[in-house]
DNA sequence: AGTACCC
DNA sequence: CTGGGTACT
């Protein structure tokens, strides 16, 4: 069914896609198996993966320990609020993350147990990933609760065992829509049920052997797999075919469903106009580009239509350990002390059982009334004696009486003792853990062989970092293009002809990938290098290989348990099976067929099952020997096939694409105004300016708090916010393209007709489309405003910090003026009306809970309507906005730096009152003016939220879909 | 060092 | 909210 789309991409024909392997069963069969390799081309849903998820994780844990509690409702309780609870509570109303106070008037006969303490919890969560990882070393964890498994190799193996029926495991993601895609006849189907039934053999032998149940999603990729998961729970599994992935997608409620898209992300696209997953995909891609970046651009909408290629990383010890306290109120040097001492005791231990020692420590607190994520931290480097002799004297005592006085000076950077000072929360983290015997010479070889690899594009090895098949055929851009394109196309064809709306959305962001690519900028030049290195090996493989290499696709590495590594044949014995009790463990199976792998590669005289104790390199180095290419993994324990090795945290942190990740296509903020960004703005701020000691609280007495500030200081305020500046031009964008070419300087498109065009294509709203297919002719009206080349800037970069050196009266008033225009707003720093979604993401199908009868707090499933004119910078939580004093302005107070936040927070909270004095000149005061009638500057295009605003876009690049090439 | 993101 | 983690800038 060769058909092209109206993106100028053509897909490939099906039968290039297919891997028939049960085909070729006989292993013995070399000429087959080379026309394999010759032929082999893998589809975009080439892999699978499971995504599993622990049923409220630490209840269970809880009821394993004490299983009277099973029959009860049980809560897990963190200082106010009960951080999950079983599925009995549950019955009651009662939620994740609820207060406690709240959850009792639901359960009365709610049992709480103390869940501070995450150590058993930590404990089983290892226990949990460790024992997947029998299974297979693609396993990666994400929290404490859930694992990516990559079953990719373990699903091959069953085809050629034809160890497999054509049923589905558990649930089947059924269609949503009246018109459906049709299916997928590249395999995946195939592929889908044998992991729907390794999902069900892992978790029931998870259940048998650790005692936990939880639910497991399988998909082709890791988003599919982790939104599929929720859609039964608990203790159910679901499974979805590629062309249903515009069915699961568009019934989640809100884009903040997608993992990857947080409160922030969703805050801004929200901003955008776009309030449903339906929009997103029919945004403008190169509206997209301009706000967000051309890469976080195409992540969201990749993610939006549940396009995922980022591959699952195996997991490896943790980089940090930390321990963290919160509370209402500390305040004294002495109390402060003493939460550290406790805190580093714990993590003393802690560290004493891993093994490893800390070149850091970190000292974080959060001072009171401040939002929740703010915190502030000061890290220093632990002296090499402290842990010297740490893990074989056990002198942990010794150890942590010299820590104590480190971190407490790290206290002291952060927090003057003799000033009023209020916290709520201390954390105390390990970082740069090293192994103990890694002495600096050793870690500068390490770390010395680890940069000259990085740098040397001709000593790369492409395939080190492609773990997964679908990465092996991308011969070039347009074939990866291909991939996107095919992942998507069976979900939006609904007929040949292609002429629904979501085909040309689907084109787009097809066609956004080709322009950007096109204009050479997508791929580096490393990346070059990097396909010309795989065809080279590829190649090589094909030669010097018998063609079991490539048709086998062995998983070839010593099985372990535990962190132990065990001697591979002794485990093929005495491994319990953990799939089926009548024959033998995958992972046992693995071995043997490794042995019989290695029996036919070497001769006679050289015994395969002493090979695989051997260690690593002297493997590498005959098999090498025998025209086998192996690669070394960095921990040496494990080794496999070139094609089938296992991506780790390190390798994806150093492969050359990310290093052609972090090299930005463009930076919009350098080449455009301010080259200082808000943070930076703030830290010089803070050294130079008279916040000093002198200036601090003086006792008046008054009866509520004033803030004097000079001249100078008003300044200080108006200019971090300064780089806000007024558009006043009916289309920000359009002037911003012509303002800063550069934006698009390597893609040569025309980007303004494109915009229009654009929005006249994508008029119709997916969600109505789905139900009805009528309606053809709504144009939302934020794409009417578009149409009409109306603002759709947040409102908030619409104001302006004006100073006045007299007391003004609208220091708190402007919020009463009807902001009826689109210009001119004065934020309002209103309690969010948290408004619920009327389903939410984990059971948007099933009906256990019903979400309209809840309200949580604000997640991915609650909308503010007001939070889209306020920027993270200048929101404030509820309860600072309650405490504050009626004159203070929030918008000003919101800021301030973060100590004179802090100090007169501490004062409002312990009722003392205080007046900013900061010597000369009169009080000054600040106040937020409506932009028109205040100010007299010429107009001017905003800049902050540019897709230059690169503070702002952090973690969706990190998340899914960033290391996807 | 701070701020995104995940649970 | 709590008590952890990750990554990027
Ligand atoms: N901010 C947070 N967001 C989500 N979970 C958090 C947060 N802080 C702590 N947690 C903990 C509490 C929960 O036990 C756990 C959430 O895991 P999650 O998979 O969402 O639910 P759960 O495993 O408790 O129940 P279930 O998956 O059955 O609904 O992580």
């Amino acid at each position: 069914m060769a058909h092209s789309l109206p993106g100028h991409i053509e897909v490939d024909d099906d039968e290039e896609w297919s891997r028939p392997f049960e085909q070729e069963s006989n292993k013995k069969n070399d000429q087959v198996q080379r026309n394999h390799v010759k032929n082999a081309k893998v589809s975009a849903h080439d892999r699978t993966v499971i995504h599993f998820d622990v049923d409220c994780f630490y209840a269970q844990v809880e009821m394993l320990r004490n299983p009277e509690l099973r029959l009860k409702p049980l809560g897990i309780q963190q200082k106010n609020i009960v951080v999950t609870c079983n599925y009995v509570a549950r019955e009651y109303g009662v939620t994740k993350l609820m207060y406690v106070s709240d959850a009792m008037k639901k359960c009365p006969q709610l049992v709480l147990v103390s869940g501070e303490d995450l150590t058993n919890y930590r404990h089983t969560s290892y226990q949990i990933s460790e024992f997947l990882k029998k299974y297979t070393p693609h396993v990666e964890r994400l929290g404490f609760d859930e694992n990516f498994v990559d079953v990719s190799e373990l699903v091959k193996w069953r085809q050629i065992d034809g160890d497999f029926k054509p049923t589905f495991y558990g649930h089947e993601f059924k269609k949503q829509r009246e018109m459906a895609a049709s299916k997928c006849d590249c395999g995946c189907e195939q592929r889908i049920q044998i992991g729907s039934q390794i999902a069900a053999d892992i978790r029931e032998a998870l259940q048998k052997e650790l005692g936990i149940t939880c639910c497991a999603g399988i998909a082709h990729n890791k988003v599919l797999a982790k939104l599929v998961a929720g859609t039964h729970k608990p203790n159910q599994q679901t499974s979805i075919l590629p062309h249903l992935a515009q069915d699961l997608v568009l019934s989640l409620p809100s884009p903040r469903c997608i993992p990857g898209i947080g409160s922030k992300m969703h805050k801004r696209i929200q901003a955008q106009g776009i309030s449903t997953i339906g929009d997103l995909q029919k945004a403008d891609p190169l509206v997209l580009a301009n706000e967000f970046g051309p890469e976080t651009a195409q992540t969201l909408l990749k993610l939006s239509f549940g396009v995922d290629h980022s591959p699952v990383i195996a997991f490896s010890p943790p980089q940090t350990l930390s321990d963290e306290d919160s509370f209402k109120c500390c305040n004294s040097y002495q109390d402060a002390e003493r939460r550290i001492r406790d805190l580093l005791a714990s993590l003393m231990k802690r560290i004493a059982e891993d093994g490893r020692i800390p070149q850091t420590v970190r000292l974080s607190i959060r001072r009171a009334g401040l939002h929740s994520n703010y915190r502030e931290s000061r890290q220093t480097a632990v002296p090499g004696n402290v842990f010297r002799q740490f893990h074989t004297s056990g002198s942990i005592g010794t150890a942590e009486k010299e820590m104590l006085p480190i971190v407490m000076g790290l206290f002291k950077k952060l927090v003057e003792p003799k000033k009023h000072f209020h916290l709520t929360l201390i954390n105390v983290c390990f970082a740069k853990l090293v192994k103990q015997d890694s002495g600096p010479l050793t870690q500068f070889f390490s770390k010395h062989n680890l940069k000259a690899e990085n740098c040397d594009p001709s000593s790369f090895d492409y395939c080190k970092i492609a773990n997964c098949g679908d990465e092996r055929v991308k011969m070039d851009d347009t074939h990866e293009l291909k991939n996107d394109m095919q992942e998507e196309s069976n979900s939006h064809l609904v007929n040949k002809a292609g002429t629904s709306k979501s085909v040309k959305a689907q084109s787009q962001l097809i066609d956004f990938s080709k322009k950007i690519k096109d204009a050479g900028s997508f791929f580096s030049v490393l990346n070059e290098d990097k396909c010309k290195m795989k065809k080279t090996v590829l190649a090589d493989k094909e030669q010097d290989s018998d063609g079991n290499v490539e048709k086998s696709p062995i998983l070839f590495s010593k099985v372990q348990s535990d962190s132990e590594a065990k001697p591979a044949v002794s485990s093929t014995r005495q491994t319990t099976c953990p799939l089926a009790p009548t024959t033998e463990s995958s992972a046992a199976c693995f071995e043997k067929k490794e042995i019989h792998f290695l029996k036919n590669i070497l001769p006679n005289d050289i015994d395969a099952e002493v090979v695989m104790q051997l260690p690593c390199p002297i493997q590498k180095e005959i098999l090498a020997q025998h025209g086998i290419l192996m690669e070394e993994l960095p921990e040496g324990r494990h080794f496999s096939l070139i094609s089938n090795s296992v991506l780790t945290r390190s390798q994806a942190n150093q492969t050359v694409f990310s290093t052609a990740r972090k090299r930005p296509l463009f930076s919009p903020r350098k080449s455009v105004g301010s080259n200082v960004s808000n943070t930076e703005k703030v830290k010089r701020i803070r050294e130079r300016e008279s916040f000093s000691s002198e200036d601090m609280p003086v006792k008046d007495s008054g009866t509520h708090i004033m803030l004097n500030f000079s001249e100078k200081n008003v300044r200080t305020v108006e200019s971090m916010v300064g780089n806000v500046e007024i558009q006043t031009e009916p289309s920000a964008l359009k002037e911003n393209l012509k303002m800063n070419p550069s934006l698009f300087q390597s893609t040569e498109v025309n980007v303004v007709p494109d915009i229009v065009t654009g929005n006249t294509f994508m008029s119709k709203s997916q969600g109505k489309m789905l139900e009805t297919d009528t309606d053809q002719n709504v144009i939302h009206d934020a794409e009417k405003e578009k149409l009409q080349g109306r603002d759709l800037r947040p409102p908030a970069n619409q104001t302006q910090i004006q100073s006045t050196l007299k007391r003004s009266e609208t220091l708190l008033g402007e919020e009463t003026e009807p902001s009826s225009t689109a210009h001119s707003h004065i934020p309002k720093y209103e309690p969010n009306n948290s408004q619920d979604i009327h389903t939410c993401q984990k059971s948007f199908v099933n009906k256990e809970m019903d979400p309209s009868q809840k309200s949580p707090p604000a997640s991915r499933f609650t909308e503010s309507p007001n939070c889209s004119k306020i920027t993270g910078k200048m929101s404030l939580p509820q309860f600072t906005l309650k405490k504050l004093p009626k004159d203070i302005n929030p918008e000003v107070f919101a800021q301030l730096p973060n100590d004179i936040r802090g100090e007169i927070m501490a004062h409002v909270l312990m009722g003392t009152p205080v007046t900013y004095t900061t010597g000369v000149g009169e009080p000054a005061f600040v106040s937020v003016k409506d932009t028109k009638t205040t100010s007299s500057k010429p107009p001017t295009v905003c800049k902050r939220h540019n897709a230059k605003s690169s503070s702002s876009q952090k973690s969706l690049l990190n998340y899914f879909s960033s290391k996807d090439k």
